[in-house]
DNA sequence: AGTTACGATAGAACAGCGTTCGATGAGATG
DNA sequence: CATCTCATCGAACGCTGTTCTATCGTAACT
């Protein structure tokens, strides 16, 4: 990953970057300390340039973010090409959700910045075209499939926003851990009144320790079968 | 709204606050111009007072938008009080969901903010307990019960993060209103090669001056579906 | 009434952020 | 060898959240 660099001149030394070396640097630091950690001051060091060399590539953060962003959401499609075709399209559908979800639940920052500006993430479009194409194999119009896709971009979405907010310090310490985090949250909820809160005091167990993966693959499965429903199949 | 100010002392004047008078001009601040527009340095200029005073109420900025953010759920929380019960829970999970939805398109810096602390958001909570205790109304089990709120507020929290991105700044100078700038992105749509694209072409009429509202109807009433069907109602 | 104690206010400073400017490097082109 | 253009970079600007320290005003206590 290496760049090629000037010949010694004094001590001194040039960096010399690309559009791919900045972003794969970029997608790094988001990966190992979340959005926070991706600063222009951060990225230059990393890529052992200035900050101001940056600007040649990217004309501003959210550029960066966006171009980052659909740079692995191009690894992504990648998976999703890979997935075999079913007979159910809405099998089709619920592989893509769960792939694309996966990817999220890996780079929860992903979550936030996905599906943005569909401009500049040219791979966010073709994903969404891979969802509709599903679609155009269900008995539905124009309108129908339109919203189809919104909700179970909404559905991902969703989820991904619970994923994506930042832990408190405690527990990206390792001071606390994830379970203990929930538990504690949980206990809070376990002190309410009963009588004034008897849906939190019903679910209180289900909450603590539970899995973000099923809790959305609950929601799919929901909105798949009201598709189901809709479409008649 | 006026506090009560110290009597004159050589010009300078002091200014008194409340938790109340902070969260207000806060919200007015978010309302006004959204997220970005929320600094401590505008809001104590509002309050006719210091940066630092505003510490005395609130430790940081996250919490400050946790207690602003609760501050309208709480309004919000006595709308949905008033909506009439009905015979059907899943009505009356549409109505909830809805007036929630409601009150993100008008401040659309509120889906960013909703439910991300429940501790220092109390009415947050309440309104989950809203939602939840209507599936205790349905034939489901706690996981079910549990998954299937979480499933609507992923639903509106999805459709909210579409709503609540700061829109570009030529819309907001009034320049090119909502519907130009919809109908912009839709050309660039229709200039994709039908043949790579086939969805986008089929639902881009669609997405040309598309309302927000009905997109998020309809994956709500997709989730609905799923739900009333898992109830076996 | 004088003093003390404390709730509340505020100015100034700090570190960090995205962004811009102007100068300067290196490599290819003539 | 001169020129030109692409690429790089240090320094500065204005903004942000946050902290430090000093101070004011009121109420309570002797």
């Amino acid at each position: 990953m290496a760049q090629q660099r000037s010949r010694t001149d004094g001590g001194r030394r040039r960096a010399s970057h690309s559009m791919e070396s900045v972003l794969t640097e970029a997608v790094a630091l988001l990966d190992e300390a979340g959005a926070p950690a991706l600063t222009f001051r951060a990225l230059a060091q990393r890529l052992g340039g200035g900050v101001a060399s940056i600007y040649w590539y990217v004309g501003s953060k959210d550029e960066l973010l966006d171009r980052a962003t659909d740079h692995v959401v191009g690894t992504v499609l990648a998976d999703i090409e890979k997935l075999p075709p079913g007979d159910d399209p809405i099998d089709d559908l619920r592989a893509i959700a769960v792939t694309l979800f996966d990817a999220i639940v890996e780079r929860p920052w992903l979550g936030a910045y996905f599906m943005r500006n569909t401009e500049l993430q040219s791979n966010s479009l073709r994903l969404y075209e891979k969802l509709g194409r599903q679609t155009l194999r269900l008995e539905l119009d124009a309108r129908q499939r339109f919203h189809a896709v919104s909700a179970i971009v909404g559905v991902v979405v969703g989820s991904a926003v619970d994923i994506g907010q930042e832990p408190p310090q405690e527990i990206l310490d390792g001071a606390v851990d994830r379970d203990e985090y929930l538990g504690r949250f949980a206990d809070t909820w376990r002190d309410l009144d009963p009588a004034e809160f008897p849906f939190v005091h019903e679910i209180v167990d289900e909450f603590d320790g539970h899995d973000d993966v099923d809790q959305f693959r609950s929601a799919l499965e929901l909105t798949l079968a009201g598709l189901r429903l809709q479409a008649g199949a």
